[in-house]
DNA sequence: ATAAATTTTTAGTCTTCCCTAAAAATATTT
DNA sequence: AAATATTTTTAGGGAAGACTAAAAATTTAT
């Protein structure tokens, strides 16, 4: 039986230490959950003793192969209740993600699975990042942040990188969505700012932004 | 603040207590939720506090008004949960409990109400029971147990009184359904059972069924 | 290579919610 | 109306998960 206090800090493990296998230390962590250091110490020793994580001393901590799993099977259900409050309730990107916090806590292996069938098994969530299928396996489509493509080249936006509300909204303010196709027309060097064009406009965008946005190559 | 746990008592004495308007002993409660007598007289205290409920030492406990609206908060989130399990997720209506046990303590205003509206504003649960409007109201549908109905009447079967699993799971395997239209043609005196019609079929059904199934009057 | 700064751990507490055992109050018998 | 039984409360504690403050280890700077 794993806490719900557990599940988040092997969620934040995962995410740290890209999929959990780098060491990650406890004040990243504390950071994360935002909780004090000592407080992670207690836990990653707790994590320990029940062989969700690996842990030395002063060392930091990384996942073991069921600590991997457990964090991916609550991503799933993140990334899952994600898609059904956009894609069923009509909320917008940025309102789900606290909704979706605590409902990936709810324990029944069938409920999950009957709300995987119910959205149509997806594979990506609103934000799109991958959702990993009932047995932890993904596919991450591949993709490079606007910063790391060269000027002319175009692609389809796949995911982004920050999901703050704020972000989020500027988004959607400047009618930028997920799926969309955007082509890099320009690179200004004195500001480190792009020039893009979609379908239906052409825009200018921050290096801040610019990193953020995530296009298939 | 309510503690996921309060909510828990708050319903606990609102079901007891008739809508929590009658009193309740700390036995009745403690039994309800599975917990220890002193155990239960720790949280009423603490309800009490905090204005949810009355409580006089050795006299039992009974709901104030905001102690009673937010128990009806928590019944609303917890039909509504159940009507998306079995009319979305296709769950079949004595798998629903627990988990809706879990989906009730959800924390979000904005989540229930699209969810109602999802749901296209249910009046009731896959039991029958009524599911409260964001304010608190709700309407009941006048019904009454076979027990206490006339031989030779009819009416629709409104709700069970008994939602436990081997309950419902005898009602599916005898067909009867929420809906359906029943005729109670005869009572047997001798082992106090019934004879009921429905537009499929006839069948006898013991005194312990007969008062679990209500109908409308 | 020490000294200083930072990170991490330990030790001790607190709150929530539960428990057991014993005491107090209330109800039921006789 | 006692005596007995039952219910309820109090007192004291335990596990989980967070905290503060201080100690220990590690890293960085001089």
């Amino acid at each position: 039986m794993v806490t719900l206090s557990e599940e988040n800090y092997l969620k934040a493990i995962y995410h740290l230490g890209n999929q959990g296998d780098n060491t990650v230390s406890t004040n990243a962590i504390a950071e994360q959950i935002d909780a004090k250091a000592s407080s992670v110490t207690d836990m990653i020793k707790k994590l320990a003793e029940k062989e969700l994580a690996n842990y030395i001393k002063y060392q930091g901590v990384s996942l073991t192969e069921t600590g991997r799993l457990t964090a991916r099977s609550v991503i799933r259900k993140h990334r899952l209740w994600e898609t059904f409050l956009v894609n069923k309730l009509n909320f917008s990107w940025h309102e789900v993600h606290d909704i979706a916090e605590q409902l990936e806590h709810i324990k029944s292996e069938k409920l999950i699975d009957k709300l995987d069938d119910f959205l149509e098994n997806p594979t990506h969530d609103p934000h799109g990042d991958p959702i990993p299928d009932k047995h932890g396996n993904y596919t991450k489509i591949k993709s490079k942040s606007i910063l790391d493509i060269s000027t002319g080249s175009q692609g389809v936006l796949i995911s982004v990188k920050d999901s703050s509300k704020a972000f989020l909204k500027y988004l959607n303010k400047n009618e930028l969505a997920l799926g969309d196709m955007i082509r890099v027309v320009d690179f200004e060097p004195f500001d480190e700012s792009f020039t893009i064009e979609t379908k239906s406009k052409t825009m200018t965008i921050s290096k801040n932004v610019a990193e953020n946005l995530y296009l298939s190559v």
